[in-house]
Formats: C-alpha cells, structure tokens, sequence
DNA sequence: ATTATCCTTGACAGCGCTGTCCATTCAACA
DNA sequence: TGTTGAATGGACAGCGCTGTCAAGGATAAT
C-alpha cells in the first residue's frame, strides 16, 4: 500500500503553501507561471491526487454526480452512465447510481441519501424526470437537478431532450414513402412524456399525407416486449392487418418481431416493423430493426456538463436546456409495403 | 432548501457530546440503552443523516463501494447494480460505477481513481476479475476487492462465483436428454474464466454419455451476437448439421435463433438452442430461450456484504470465498430432438 | 518619487465527523 | 469498608482540503 500522499507534501516539494497548491488544482487565477509549474512538477513527482472527501467537507463542490433511474431497459442505463461518466472523468468528477422504485416509498429512498451525500447534481431519467416527489425532495434539499427527456413542465428546471416527435413523424413519413398506408402503431408507457410525444408524430404524419389514423390500428403498451407481443397478437390476430407497425420502442418492437415468427409472417415483405432507440436489441434479432437513435449518452452527457458548469435558472428566465439530434436508423426490418 | 444539521445539533438536542451521539450512531458497545433511546430520538426528530464526506475523512470508512467493468453486456452490468445497491443501501453505503476500458491505459484509469477515492472495497466483474494491471493497482493502493466469477488464480483474492462448469454440463445433459446425439456448441470470450469453465462441462457430459466430441461442431465465439450469429452460420451451412446448438451465453444464443430465423428452421423442432445467463433478450424473443439462469444480482450483493464486513484473507489461507446456485431454466427453444 | 492599485502568496480557521485518551460512575468483590 | 474493574460519557485533536483575510511585492498612475 503506497504511503498516502497530501497537500502538504506537495506544498513543502515545491516550496510553496498549501494555499499555493490548492490554488493551481483548482485552476485558480493570479498564480504566476511560474509557480504553477513548480507546483505541477511536484504533483506529477509525487503523483499526488486531492483527496475528494476533504475537497467536499472543505468545500463546495462534491465531485460526485448521481443517476437516478427505476425499472430502466438496461440497455438504456447503461448509455447514460457511460455518457455521464465519458464527461465526468475529465473534469475529476465520479457517477453515484442510485435505483429509485418509484412504486415504493420515494421521500424516504431520496432524502436520506441527499442529505449523506450531497452531491453536485442529480440526473434524472424518464419516468423518473416527472416524478413531483423527486423533483420536490431535490429542490428542498438544494440539489441541482437535470432532466433527461422530460414530459410537461419544462418551465421547472434545466432539462435535456431529443425531438421525440419529430423523429416519429420521420419515421412515419419513412414507412409511408415504402408504400405503407395502413399502419399499426403502440403507444409507450403513459408515465413516460415522450411517449405522447411519439404517438404525436405518428398522428401528425399520418394526417399531414392525407391517411386516415384508424382507433383500432392504435394499441397502448408499456414500453416492454410483452407489452408489445400483446399488442401485435392484437393488431395482427385478423386477416384485416396493417402492413407495418410502428412501435415507439425497439423492445415493443421486439415483442412485434416474435409475433410475426411465430406467425411465419416475412419480414420485411409482408409486414414493416419500425422501433425506437437503437438499443442493443435492435442488432439482436434478424431481420435488424429500423429503429430510431436517440443521443442516449450524449444526452446523458449534456446533462452531466450543465450540471459540473453549475447550471442556474434565472428567476423568470426559461431553464436551460438543450435538444439534441436524433438519427432514423434503416435496417431490414422495413420495407416496400406489400401491393 | 432545508438547513444543514449536523452531529452537533443532534448532541445538544438529546444532552449529551458529540462522541455519544457518534457512538449510538455506529452502534457502539458501552451507550446505556437509555441514553441510546434519547440520541436516536433527537437523529429522528431532527431528520438528522451524517455527512458522508466528514465520515470518511475523519475515519477509516468511506462508504462507499465501487463497481468496474469492462465492455460489458448491459443486462449484467444492470444486474450487478442492482444486487450490489439493494446489499448497500442496508448498510448505508452508495455505490460508485467506473468503466474501465481495458484495451486503454488501464493503470492511468484506475490509479487516481483509488487515491482520490479511497472506496472501502471494488467488485470486480469479468473480465475485469482476471486483469492483472487492475488487481494490482488495487493492492498496491491497498483497497479491498472481490472478483466475481474469475478465471483462475482463485488463490489470489476474495472472490464469490458460480458452478459454471456444472451448469453447462447440466444443459448438456438436458440437451442429451431430450434425445440429441449430435450437439454444436459455442465458446465464450477466452478472456473470461467462466468460458473454459463451460466448455469443460459440455465436454464432460458428452464424455460421460459416450457421446462424440466433433472438433467441428464445436466453434470459438465472443459472447456477442455476431459472433454467436457468425458459429451459426458455420455450425449451420452445410447438409450435415447438428440438432441442437449450446452457445454459452444468451446473446450468442441469440445470434444462432437469428440464423435459425432466416435459414427457416423451426425451432425447436428442428433445431435446439440453448443459452446461458438468463439476460433480458433471453424472454426478448420467441420462442424464448432455455437458458441457465446466473445469479448475477445475488453474486454482486455477496460480493458487497463481503466488502462492507470487511473480507480479510489470512495469511497461507485461501481467500473467503462463495458459490452460489444456478438454475436451469427451460423454456420453449429446446425440444426432443427429430428422429 | 510617491501614492494607489493590482497581483501573488501565505496564515489560519474551520468543514463534520471519528479515534484516542481520560474522567466519572457504579456494582461487585475482597 | 475499601478496592477494582467494567461501563459510560466527554474533551480534544486531527483527517486533508478550501475559503477568508491580510500581507507583501510589483506595477501603474500621479
């Protein structure tokens, strides 16, 4: 076990104080070259790293970042931890994940662990962005908070997102341009705001090309593959079937796709299946699906910079918030709808 | 935002010093029962949580655990979390999340990571559990760590597993059981230790069925779904092919349905496929995969009660260790072989 | 040259907790 | 009755760092 090394080494390795020190970790104006460069020798000689929890106690930031997530697509967390921690690890910052159930008791999952940790900043991810006793626990405790695809109240906090609804209608318009004109689609979970979002574009696409938007060609799910085996079985279960479905997300999709092989139906030729997310699982399965890419990491990302940089709402001022781009992502899974 | 309210407040509130009130806290022996009952109604009454950074820094706990991971299939990372924060949050400890990128400088990554942090303990999942470079730099910084599932050198350090040998030579004798006599099977990635472990018991069970070992049924994967998808094409292309395929894992399972699916074979009927880690894909396809489900949640939890009790190997004894159950999990891709 | 101003540096006091060490109390024993 | 030791509680010194404040030196303005 190599000797732990302090601040104070360095400052006597240097000749300088600790303050000294302190002021060229935190990249801290007024110091001449000079010293800094000194004190930088010292550091990389003696290999010297800050302690984070005497940083924290002393100080004001934490280093630490937590994630909040309950009952997430794996797929899906594990994009946003490492999107988060690629932005963490340059500015010295390390990822706290915290799994809330959301069915349980929330307060008590959250405050606790705020008040112990106090950290820098909270990511929230769906459906955690609009959970109101999340939201309030953080802004009593004082914690910065940023939301990942958040659905209504975009007014309350800083917030990073994808344009949800126009991606559906891009992909609409794509099966529509194959020829489709009768098409399934399966609305996501409802605590999810981009799930209404995505059911949007889907309407709007169909109406902006003049098709009509059938009820019964409109099934909910929640956002699972059993959810979507359902759904399919029941958009697929008469001979009057639609030629492509929609789902708006890869794992409904997914759960599409197994009823389809089992029911020997061709993919692409006789029936079109599109996602949305580019989770693993859509290259798990053959054909591959056509499927939507969201900036999972580099949303995660994003957010973990608002939250480092120290984002502030202005009183009266929209948050801060950014939107970030999306990719169709065409594989085999669609194709020309059948004459 | 609520005010800070520290050990002090807490003190004053029940009348007696901050060392009592530390006592009660960390369950101390020598605190009268009364005096205990008084400080923990003062904790309650103030919603009073100790600050983690000052725990730390003031002594030798950290309360903190670390997870690393390398490149890694989504639903076990998950899985590891989550087993890992429900033992955690018992105990009041959080868990910190590193990606380690094993192909980079792996010393650079992990290094100041220790010293900044000084976590009581890392889990370390495959194939993390058998790099050299990361169970040095944990030792010599003198951190605590628990392997799970490693290779080999299971003398070096604490290390919590399953029976994987055992395992597959049980789904092989499934396999047999059902009537198949003619078995390809997939190798995982030769970086994990688990791979050998499998294969030696799918060769075990041939052996001890007096069943023929094909050099050429048997194909090298790399627990990915290409990779799974590419074996199957080999296993699969000519005339003369195997009944059943045991890749050994889930999405190299995967991969092999996948080429089942477009080459038109039914499964089960004509061909078995069997898996291995019951992942989320595993139910994400139909027919659903028979698999082996590991205990991944439960083996990262052992490994965190380990860490927070403070695993200690003596010196010329082997390092504590646990194996925990597996369970074959049959579901629909394996069926009675065709005459 | 002199004063005002800025730049650079350091001394020092905590941050909130635990570990060490000492003081007191009290019961049990000689 | 005195003695001993366990049980119980408190005072105090840090842990390693940052924030505050002030001092000294260099530079600019007069």
């Amino acid at each position: 076990m190599s000797a732990k090394i302090t601040i104070h080494d360095v400052a006597r390795e240097s000749g300088v104080s600790i303050k000294t020190v302190s002021r060229v970790l935190n990249r801290e104006p007024n110091v001449k070259a000079d010293t800094r460069d000194r004190v930088q020798a010292a550091v990389t000689a003696l290999n010297y790293r800050p302690n984070i929890s005497a940083r924290s106690l002393a100080g004001a930031k934490a280093y630490l970042i937590g994630v909040f997530f309950d009952n997430p697509s794996p797929g899906y967390v594990t994009d946003v931890q490492l999107g988060a921690i690629a932005q963490c690890r340059r500015e010295g910052y390390h990822l706290i994940v915290e799994p809330i159930d959301s069915t349980g008791d929330v307060e008590e999952q959250v405050a606790p662990m705020l008040a112990t940790l106090r950290m820098d900043g909270v990511i929230l991810t769906p459906p955690l962005s609009d959970h109101p006793v999340v939201l309030s626990a953080l802004e009593r405790e004082g914690v910065a908070y940023v939301r990942i695809a958040p659905g209504d109240d975009v007014e309350r906090a800083p917030w990073v997102s994808m344009d949800d609804r126009k991606a559906a209608y891009d992909m609409t318009n794509h099966l529509i341009g194959l020829g489709h004109r009768d098409i399934g689609f399966i609305i996501g979970h409802p605590d999810h705001g981009a799930s209404a979002r995505r059911h949007q574009g889907f309407v709007d696409a169909m109406r902006d090309a003049d098709l009509p938007v059938r009820q019964d060609r409109v099934e909910q799910g929640w956002f699972s593959f059993r959810s979507g085996f359902e759904a399919a079985e029941r958009l697929l279960g008469g001979t009057d079937r639609p030629t492509a479905i929609f789902a708006s997300n890869d794992d409904m999709a997914l759960g599409v796709m197994a009823v389809a092989n089992r029911m020997r139906l061709d993919v692409p030729a006789q029936l079109s299946i599109a996602g949305f997310d580019d989770t693993p699982g859509a290259r798990i399965t053959w054909p591959q699906l056509t499927t939507v890419r969201q900036p999972i990491a580099a949303m995660a990302g994003a957010a973990a910079d608002m939250l480092m940089s120290g984002v502030h709402q202005e009183e009266g001022e929209p948050p801060p918030s950014r939107l970030l781009d999306f990719e169709l992502v065409v594989r085999e899974s669609t194709g020309k709808a059948p004459n």
